[in-house]
DNA sequence: ACCAATTAAGGTTAATTAAGGTTAATGCTT
DNA sequence: AAGCATTAACCTTAATTAACCTTAATTGGT
């Protein structure tokens, strides 16, 4: 059965939605507060996501870069009264995969949802923040917040388990900082920029040791963890 | 360089279409005539089509249909002046990947342009920027950023990566320096201009060392990147 | 048609700016 | 007080801008 996350604040439209979803076969969870997504993501791993952009707490464009920091391949459909074009192109940066305005109908979101699943059908599901992950020698456990080296085991702070289970989700392919930034912090001001360079210091650190493997910097760009 | 396949009947539309995407460094195929694509396609394998759906001799579903059926993962983006759900409905029915109601505003095409290969570039593993290349006796690795040569190993900087990379995807064919331009820096100003000149000097440098190969300068036009 | 003179296109090298890196100090939380 | 996250100050380097040089394409007079 698919599984749908959707992120709305608005009572009635939720529910109508919702139900509507149900009908055609979709299991669905609902969700009205934007700061309780992540941690539901831990015990729900949907196919597909649906989010509003004006939420409580936090607004659907940084929720939209925090799941797909978690999850890239996760499909993420923008919902929301926001007409603009410039909301738009707000939304794909996020990384949202598609992006349809309100009022709109059913029919369309139906549509648009099998759409998003159907392009996806080839490429695997992402390996949810549970599992282990193998990264040149060593083992990264995000769940436990531990890198495993072949001689000893570092426990990782919170956020350097973030950004490294971020990179690693994106093994051999580049991240933008701004993708980074918002996912993790929210927000893209000066000293989170300058604070990611720390993180980044430090992750380097864990892997000087380690050849097989190097965190490029792509000056103007991001990054990317590369695995020779 | 991305190569869009544009289908549109409408003669001012079309043209300011072609244009802008141009100016975003796309290669445009405009084709008037329903009938004429699949032809076309024997020759001009594009990365992605927009196709409108009201046309002369066959209709864009069509058109679709006949398009997904020969390369089913090519992306293709209905735009067109039907606004109704049941028409959206039809074109994902036909294989359609997104749809895009007229009017709109150039920025949105571009967005969901680039969202689409987007979401291929990312379900597919071995595109072209994955794979090893080889230059001359020099071997190339764009996605390592690292250039390999018989004693040593050059890492190069983001920008040199993108015009190398560039360059090598149009091995032996000229590559126009205003299409370099759009599709790197995004624009054609002067000073970008000077700019492509310092790292066209830089991969010269790299590359001085291998007489089997020569970035030529074609006055007026471009480059090309010759192995002989 | 031929060959200066001119000019536009690109090349070279250096200076500047902006993006990140490094290390240390400060501030929160428990 | 300990441990982490953030802020801060200063350093390094890629990317851009700038100034000046060279060469290929035009142009225009003969």
């Amino acid at each position: 059965m698919t599984r749908v996350l959707y992120i709305e604040d608005e009572p009635s439209l939720g529910k109508i939605v919702s139900e509507t979803l149900q009908q055609q076969g979709f299991e669905v969870l609902h969700i009205a507060d934007g700061a309780r997504v992540l941690p539901v993501l831990n015990g729900f791993l949907p196919d597909i996501c649906v989010v509003d952009i004006m939420l409580p707490n936090v607004d659907g464009y940084t929720l939209c870069a925090q799941i797909k920091g978690r999850y890239p391949s996760l499909p993420v459909i923008f919902l929301t009264a926001k007409t603009e074009t410039a909301d738009l192109v707000k939304g794909f940066e996020a990384g949202g995969t598609d992006y349809i305005r309100k009022p709109f109908s059913m029919e369309e979101l139906i549509v648009r949802i099998n759409n998003q699943l159907k392009i996806r059908v080839n490429g695997q599901k992402d390996n949810e923040a549970v599992s282990v992950r193998s990264i040149g020698q060593y083992k990264f456990f995000p769940m436990r917040y531990e890198l495993e080296t072949p001689t000893t085991t570092i426990k990782l702070s919170q956020r350097e388990q973030e950004v490294l289970a971020l990179l690693t989700n994106n093994m051999n392919q580049p991240v933008e900082r701004k993708h980074i930034l918002l996912s993790i912090w929210g927000d893209d001001s000066y000293f989170n920029s300058r604070n990611l360079d720390v993180y980044i210091r430090k992750l380097r650190g864990y892997f000087a040791q380690d050849s097989q493997v190097e965190l490029v910097t792509l000056k103007g760009k991001g990054y990317v963890f590369l695995e020779k």
